[in-house]
DNA sequence: CTCCGTGCAAAAGGTTTGCACTGGT
DNA sequence: ACCAGTGCAAACCTTTTGCACGGAG
């Protein structure tokens, strides 16, 4: 990422940080910097392994905790594992799934019109090899558009459409 | 899922188990079941939960590589987790991303031209509410590509087309 | 009859929680 | 000075592994 972005990066967070009384500590702005430094997704325990070259005493509790919050505001995002478990599907067929941000809830989606539009991308230069592909709709399902927020969450906010909730 | 559709999916099973030299047993058949009567993607625990009404001493760790069997015969898929552990990425924007299904590496792909082909679904009856989306596309790194194939799995069969391999 | 598959127990990750102390605000 | 945030340890949940027995092929 770039020095110009990373630092814009870091001022949203504090803003974000002061509208919700969040303190800014070292390690939250440490660990934000370690992650927008990466392109290569690392897990929780690569942060804290990352994070402990910075700050020796950190623990993996305090990363857990950080990675937690910075996703809550919104600054990065988590890839993969909407639950703790993994799930299984009976489902081998090319579908497509609803993604509860709040209950978590996986729904299956058999509309076959959604995919017809996408094109797979071309990805020469990576020399990866696309065997099929799977889309990942996020958002609120009906119970959870009825009850009002969770807890510890921000307060309800207005829906400005092209928000980024979703974690894919 | 149909009675008539469920029976040809366990036949399905019985042959892939013979052609592979696999056992049927009653747990990998009734698990298989069990599954196919389900639209809810259940965990491992779920499934594990489910499965002991109808087998009382069946153990969890037989549920764990029943599922693991009957993912690597196809006849069920995982939904998430291409990893055991939560992966972090600092791009917010909406982007998609290639997971190679050997060694689960995740790479972003900022290809935007991608995603513009997708109409959102219509899911009225279901009353979601859809925020965004992230198109997860499945298949092999460079790197795996090279490698011939992993431990314990199928021999390298032809790369049929639309054969289903990623999980999502 | 021969192994593959199962069950049990224990270990190995990954993540969360309770509690006391420390450092931002 | 107050209280959110941290660090530590222990608990918890999910998944994997080692080993001996039993049943499918």
């Amino acid at each position: 990422m770039s020095p110009r972005e990373k630092r814009e990066r870091l001022q949203q967070f504090e803003v974000l940080c002061r509208q919700r009384g969040l303190a800014i500590t070292v390690q939250r702005r440490r660990i934000l910097e370690l992650i927008l430094d990466r392109r290569d997704h690392p897990t929780a325990d690569g942060v804290y392994e990352l994070a402990s070259r910075h700050l020796p005493n950190i623990s993996r509790t305090t990363v857990y905790r950080v990675l937690d919050t910075l996703v809550e505001l919104g600054v990065i995002n988590k890839a993969c594992s909407p639950g703790a478990a993994t799930r299984f599907d009976p489902v081998t067929a090319r579908h497509h799934h609803l993604l509860c941000v709040q209950c978590e809830k996986l729904i299956d989606l058999a509309d076959s019109r959604v995919d017809h539009g996408v094109e797979l991308p071309e990805v020469g230069d990576l020399a990866f090899q696309i065997k099929d592909f799977c889309i990942q709709f996020s958002g609120l399902c009906a119970a959870c558009r009825r009850k009002p927020a969770r807890r510890g969450a921000a307060p309800p906010k207005t829906d400005r459409p092209g928000e980024r909730r979703g974690q894919c």
